[in-house]
DNA sequence: CTCATTTGTAATCACTGCTTACATCATTTC
DNA sequence: GAAATGATGTAAGCAGTGATTACAAATGAG
């Protein structure tokens, strides 16, 4: 007769980790057919349990949703944090750059959960402290990295909070038209659409800096674009 | 006893113009409660009609919302050329700034179009040629500023094909962060979320333009920013 | 007027989120 | 160790959804 465990055993009845069973049915569905396809009987039925066990453990599918979403933000923030600490003490701009790597290497390799994040409208953001915690997180990493980069005299402008705005908004913007459809058609040119944006956040990062005119964009490559 | 008009009468069992109708009445649905929000089946109730009418002239959900969202690619597309043409022959730059300012115009003012177009989820959009046509007119009136503006030696970097889709990126970002409800804590500080935006805007302009360092970012106001 | 076409209705299906009443299991308490 | 208690599951059912089908009414051309 074995003893009893701490991790819960499988019995007929009861499930034992329903809740990230559940989890685990939702990022499985979203990456199949899309997030907004997710729903909450094929989840409960993937889990092999019934239609309104789920309910137990999500008031509702905003609820299962948002806990999808947590999993997510906790992993890009500690992405984002170990490509902080890797050049902690070096060039803030370089920081700023490695911020700028990790934020489009997370977005195009998890698209479904970055949606998922992003628009907010399948999750409780204001609801979910953790969501907002990571999110500030990484907020301050980014600005931390313009600000140091500002008082050494290494951005062209002085204005950190356009800068800080325009750097989010950018890759915010490569991450959405990627996940929208709109990068389809780079793909035909040879590159991969994050070689893409990795090049046009590249680009960006050398206007930013105050290492002179004439500095951004040594090559032209044929590249094409949508909406 | 009236003659007969071109324009079709209603009577007691045909509607006579169900398919604006119908298109009217998703438009008004997705400003009430979000696009993912529209149903046919609503839709069809508005019109005053029965649930299966809707069908006769569109095949499915998808057909309605791209009808939708082709007369809003239409608005967007004239208010984009009359941008360019108020600056047809004066300098590529400031045609530049102006398309990305009716740009955030549009989308700071029809969010709910923004959205419908831009997330192409809801949208048949290699089915409409239409939406291609109307997409690919404002894609070369962008370009066509920045390779002006290239020719004269106005642009600090000479790689056009980064340039515009790092100014595409960005609008689309500002425009997608309103949108995903990233811009809610700004407007406290004093500024509308388009303000912000055209404030970002005018300083990637600034980064971009070839007229010395320095010059981007004269003031520097508190603002804030989400993930 | 006749009749084919267009455009509507009525009924129905499978699926969804969610709720309620009830059943079962696990754990705590005496 | 048995009983009470709370957690976790089931079963049934609600209203709303997209979509299809068979049928009915109005329109308009010959």
């Amino acid at each position: 007769m074995p003893k009893k465990t701490k991790a819960p055993r499988r019995t007929a009845y009861h499930h034992g980790n329903l809740r990230q069973a559940l989890i685990d049915a939702a990022v499985q569905m979203a990456e199949e057919e899309g997030p907004d396809s997710v729903s909450v009987r094929e989840a409960a039925k993937r889990a092999g349990v019934s239609p309104g066990a789920p309910f137990r453990h999500f008031n509702n599918k905003t609820a299962l949703m948002t806990a999808v979403a947590e999993q997510a933000m906790k992993h890009f923030r500690s992405e984002m944090t170990i490509a902080a600490e890797n050049i902690a003490s070096g060039n803030p701009i370089e920081r700023f750059a490695a911020l700028g790597v990790a934020y489009l290497h997370w977005a195009f390799r998890n698209p479904i959960h970055f949606q998922i994040v992003s628009t907010r409208k399948l999750i409780d953001w204001q609801g979910s402290e953790s969501l907002r915690r990571d999110n500030e997180a990484v907020r301050s990493l980014l600005e931390a990295s313009i600000v140091e980069a500002q008082e050494r005299g290494l951005l062209r402008s002085n204005n950190i909070a356009e800068t800080t705005i325009a750097a989010r908004a950018l890759v915010y913007g490569l991450a959405r038209m990627n996940i929208d459809g709109h990068f389809s058609q780079w793909a035909e040119a040879g590159q991969t659409g994050e070689q893409t944006a990795q090049s046009v956040l590249s680009h960006f990062v050398a206007l930013v800096a105050n290492d002179g005119p004439k500095t951004a964009g040594k090559t032209d490559l044929p590249l094409q674009q949508s909406t």
